[in-house]
DNA sequence: TAAAATTTTTAACATTTGTTAAAATTATTC
DNA sequence: GAATAATTTTAACAAATGTTAAAAATTTTA
């Protein structure tokens, strides 16, 4: 949901959103608990291209992205499907991975210098059974992101890529000239050939 | 993820999940917990056709489907497409009209006569506030119910009609019969000439 | 049980989109 | 800044699916 109400601030052009911030876009927390996942989080400055989670390991942590933005996919021997592109303020996490300690399905990658803030799953699951507050902003996170996976479900299901393009270029008018035409395409749900037609204006 | 590890009986042909399954098929629950929960459910004797959910009316309680059958869609003006089928033992809720209190997206109709019972939003809120298991539980809710549908937009992306249509057949052999063939087709993602063409087996 | 209504299948055709491959453009590296 | 590499556009064709409409089959109702 990008950067909907955040206090932000610029450095050079960067959009960069603090991690309580992060926190609180999901549900108010009182300072005390705040205070208790910044003691467990850990701050990441990664270069573009870095890779944060593949769908074949492990990773129960979450990331906060502060700064750049993300491409989550998913990936088979022959497909590499585009599920989401994040921004500031989002969060990177593999729901799967994070709930049953296995590996999931998304892959998340870097597509711009970045700031992240990883938090550790093992020392978040212990809060969440001691801190209520923290256990209801947990409850709130996977609600949220339920509702923001569905409101691109039914983008998909409902828009035609043409119109799916349009929002994209609406929301990441600084990013989208970077990101590849094959990553968008398939986050459309379309070769990339067809992008091009559409671009083309091949109504 | 229907009936997986439930301890079910079956009443002529039926079968019938407790409502404590139904709570313990997300996490593991005290008795007092529990307690609480059924303290708070209505249990509904509901006929075949029997409309739940109404994606322009404000639906903030949850339901759990102890027996029958249930279809969840999406409906613009010109088109519906069938988004699950749910079985006992699982839960139906229209998540952004739970967390939001507005109407959101998602349309529930019982397929079969069935046995839901109702769970009182504003009294569930106010155990998430007082009760830390409780308010793990609905975590766990939450979040495997984000994992479930995201399952469902995995399959959907990699999977073809064909294969989803195997699928569906082996998971509701008893009911496939019952549904429509139009419920069907739009919940694979194709016309129904094309699930026709399908079903006649032409590969 | 016959008639009506609903649902499913089949047919014919048009359209869209994917695929492959080559040309054009843009970005990167030395 | 020239050369190389990567990306994007365009073209040509094939294949799959949607659309419309009618026929067949099934279910419901009187």
């Amino acid at each position: 949901m990008g950067w909907g109400n955040f206090t932000f601030r610029k450095m050079g052009e960067k959009v960069v959103i603090s991690l309580a911030d992060c926190f609180q876009g999901y549900h108010f927390l009182n300072p005390t608990s705040i205070d208790r996942l910044e003691q467990i989080s850990e701050k990441l400055i990664c270069k573009r291209n870095s890779v944060l989670i593949r769908q074949d390991k492990i990773q129960k942590d979450i990331y906060f992205l502060a700064s750049g933005l993300a491409r989550v996919y998913y990936e088979t021997a022959d497909r590499q499907i585009t599920l989401d592109f994040v921004s500031p303020g989002g969060t990177l996490i593999s729901m799967n991975s994070y709930v049953h300690d296995t590996p999931g399905y998304e892959n998340i990658d870097l597509l711009e210098d970045s700031i992240v803030y990883k938090i550790d799953q093992k020392q978040l699951f212990s809060l969440y059974e001691s801190d209520i507050a923290i256990a209801n902003w947990g409850r709130k996170m996977a609600e949220l992101e339920f509702i923001k996976a569905e409101q691109r479900t039914m983008s998909k299901l409902f828009n035609t890529a043409q119109e799916r393009y349009a929002e994209l270029l609406e929301k990441y008018p600084q990013y989208i000239q970077r990101i590849k035409l094959g990553y968008i395409a398939s986050y459309l749900g379309v070769s990339q050939v067809t992008l091009s037609r559409i671009r083309a204006n091949i109504p």
